[in-house]
DNA sequence: AATGGACCTGCCGTC
DNA sequence: GCGCGCAGGTCCATT
């Protein structure tokens, strides 16, 4: 569809509706930069992105967080997962470990996003051997470049996240060009390829099965390996306890798990054994806690806690 | 089952 | 400004 074709629209224009969440129960600086979502960027005091086809606005007043979107029917509390008690699990979480404890007092109001599970595929194989500001670059290009314009708001165009289509379709050089893919190209178009034979309900059924079916059959896919697969369990599929096992969190893993980590490099044995340590140390919410040690690990927070 | 290496570049800490 | 570099890994060949 040409950019034309979409409506031109005003924010003042979109109805704002609220969610009972304040700043200690949802930080979106901290939330939308650490490493879970690519395409949220601060805009005169509110946070803007597009997720899952809608343009979004989103801003605090006091104990509430304000939010308008465009198409309408966008729903934030399900985004957000406003339904984990993230204060009541919190408080539970502090006499874990002191390092999980410091963390949660570094980024008060860090949630896990619930977002779409196709986008989460393709963001998160992208993602491989990279680092955060390069797949934002990455993310952000590939929607420019390949995403269905959604609307004009206050003159600017918003598009939508890349369909597998798209991305199948999209000719190499412009993936290797603008959107600086490099090796990853290959991976996505192969990717892209093998999901469009299978469909959407193909991932969205995983979502009703138990975490480890849906972990392990993600890994059928090409270019998803335990890491990714975990990244969409916990992002895409809304499972809890899939803790995503990257360099910064095995180190964090080493640190906490020492010798019950019987190799020095992450092995497929040991990304299991890791993810169950994690499981049985920090409960059915695992993945919220890896969230907040990865982002602490990554950030610097976690200088003493050394491999032994 | 556990390494070792290749794969594309932009960052970023370190010489 | 670089860099027997490293980065939210995966895949394949060897041992």
């Amino acid at each position: 569809m040409p950019s034309d074709a979409v409506p031109h629209l005003r924010w003042t224009d979109l109805p704002v509706a609220a969610l009972p969440l304040g700043p200690d129960l949802f930080d979106p600086a901290v939330t939308f930069t650490c490493g879970q979502t690519f395409r949220w960027e601060p805009v005169e005091g509110a946070w803007i992105g597009v997720a899952g086809g809608h343009i979004v606005r989103l801003w605090q007043e006091g104990r509430w967080t304000c939010s308008q979107a465009y198409p309408p029917g966008f729903d934030l509390a399900r985004y957000l997962w406003a339904d984990f008690d993230l204060a009541g699990w919190a408080a539970a979480m502090r006499s874990r470990d002191p390092w999980l404890a410091m963390a949660l007092a570094a980024f008060p109001g860090l949630r896990v996003l619930r977002q779409d599970p196709e986008e989460m595929l393709f963001t998160f194989a992208l993602a491989t051997a990279s680092h955060v500001p390069r797949i934002t670059h990455m993310v952000r290009s590939l929607a420019a470049q390949l995403g269905a314009p959604i609307a004009w708001i206050d003159g600017r165009l918003y598009r939508a996240f890349p369909t597998a289509e798209a991305l199948l379709a999209a000719p190499d050089d412009l993936l290797t060009g603008p959107c600086n893919l490099g090796y990853r190209a290959r991976v996505i178009r192969r990717l892209a390829a093998w999901y469009c034979e299978r469909g959407r309900a193909w991932l969205s059924d995983l979502a009703a099965r138990p975490y480890a079916e849906a972990h392990r059959r993600l890994q059928e896919a090409p270019g998803v390996g335990p890491k990714v697969a975990d990244c969409l369990c916990l992002f895409g599929l809304g499972f809890a306890e899939a803790v995503p096992i990257d360099a910064q969190t095995w180190k964090v893993a080493r640190g906490l798990f020492g010798s019950a980590l019987p190799t020095r490099t992450l092995t497929a044995r040991t990304y299991r054994l890791a993810g169950d340590l994690f499981r049985q140390r920090y409960g059915p919410a695992a993945g919220w806690a890896q969230e907040y040690l990865y982002h602490a690990a990554r950030t610097g927070r976690l200088a003493g806690l050394a491999a032994r």
